[in-house]
DNA sequence: TCCCTGATGACAGTCACTGCCATCACCGTA
DNA sequence: TACGGTGATGGCAGTGACTGTCATCAGGGA
């Protein structure tokens, strides 16, 4: 280790951001971002798929989290299996990392480009929990439904996480969510 | 009209088809594609906005199958209108089409790219939903999980219609799905 | 001290995609 | 019938993402 410059993953994916942020993603080059870092557009590469990838890095990570939850649930019951799944990625997301999301999250969404790449990470997701759920006896085509639910759930509070002034924290949006789902499928 | 030779589009739509089915997505080159159809590459970027959207033509009648199913519901219920939007939805695909939608899914599903645009196209096709809904009175957020559990449905549905050996109809394998839902967010 | 290993640089090549201008078939019109 | 307009296409050069390959070079271990 540390034979040379440490952190150049993590030195690439910020000047990335940053430039993104700042021109946009279009008018970006790959070579700009890497003599940023003080590197090459080949060394890029060698860490990142492609020019998308920069700013999707850390997805297992965030799949742990979803899991770790499952690994939490008292109960095999379906629903309660979703509801611990997303309290294990709420973890992911205290507040303190709102500012950064923001940020991240604008550049997502002024590119269709890399609005597929973010829905793939989710798809992704998505099979491994499926997989998951199954793996705990459920069957395929409920597994397949409470994974992609935990996905809505996921996705409209992560909207409204990143809207949100600065009150509510993601926990708390995400009950108010799944709430709202329960009310959808199953009005009173 | 016609003063060139007619359906261009639909010619280099198949040929795009059969190429990337027979010989992958990736060694096809757009250049081949046109030569196929009897056109030129730069044509062929004028139908098509890249190589991936070639096979993603036809959204609009798509989104405007699931908004007439909408338009025939009988009441402003939220889960009246996600039955009704997915009835829409059924009528896209008889059983005739079921051999090409099988090669077509086949292609998509070798190629990560083309997941990717599939993806873009459900969550385009989930905002537009979004908003028909809330132009019936729903609030945003059960707009928001009306529309992507609609998209669950739907594409639960399709897997299990491709898979499927070829004995039940999509309305029928689409109720089903409909059921399943019900019981995961609702349990007995 | 020397060799090995792993990270990086250098460079050529392919292909997706774009901008720009030329061409050419057909249509309506004088 | 000759003519100008229009729209679809071809040709071509250029940019930038991405890949394969080889050279280089720093540090660790024998």
């Amino acid at each position: 280790m540390a034979r040379w410059e440490t952190g150049t993953r993590e030195r690439l994916q910020a000047a990335a951001l940053e430039r993104f942020a700042e021109h946009g993603f279009d008018r970006t080059t790959v070579a700009e971002i890497a003599t940023t870092a003080g590197l090459t557009e080949r060394t890029f590469f060698r860490y990142f798929a492609d020019k998308r990838e920069v700013l999707f890095d850390g997805q297992d990570h965030f799949e742990q989290a979803f899991l770790d939850g499952l690994d939490g649930a008292p109960t095999a019951e379906p629903m309660a299996l979703v509801r611990a799944s997303l309290t294990g990625a709420a973890a992911f997301f205290p507040d303190e990392r709102r500012p950064w999301a923001r940020t991240r999250q604008a550049v997502i969404s002024s590119h269709p480009g890399l609005q597929e790449r973010e829905l793939l990470k989710l798809s992704g997701l998505a099979v491994t929990l499926t997989g998951a759920l199954r793996d705990r006896g459920m069957d395929a085509v409920t597994s397949a439904l409470a994974a992609e639910s935990t996905m809505t759930v996921f996705r409209t509070t992560f909207a409204a996480w990143i809207e949100d002034g600065q009150t509510r924290s993601f926990t708390e949006l995400q009950d108010a969510v799944l709430d709202r789902l329960h009310t959808l499928v199953a009005p009173a």
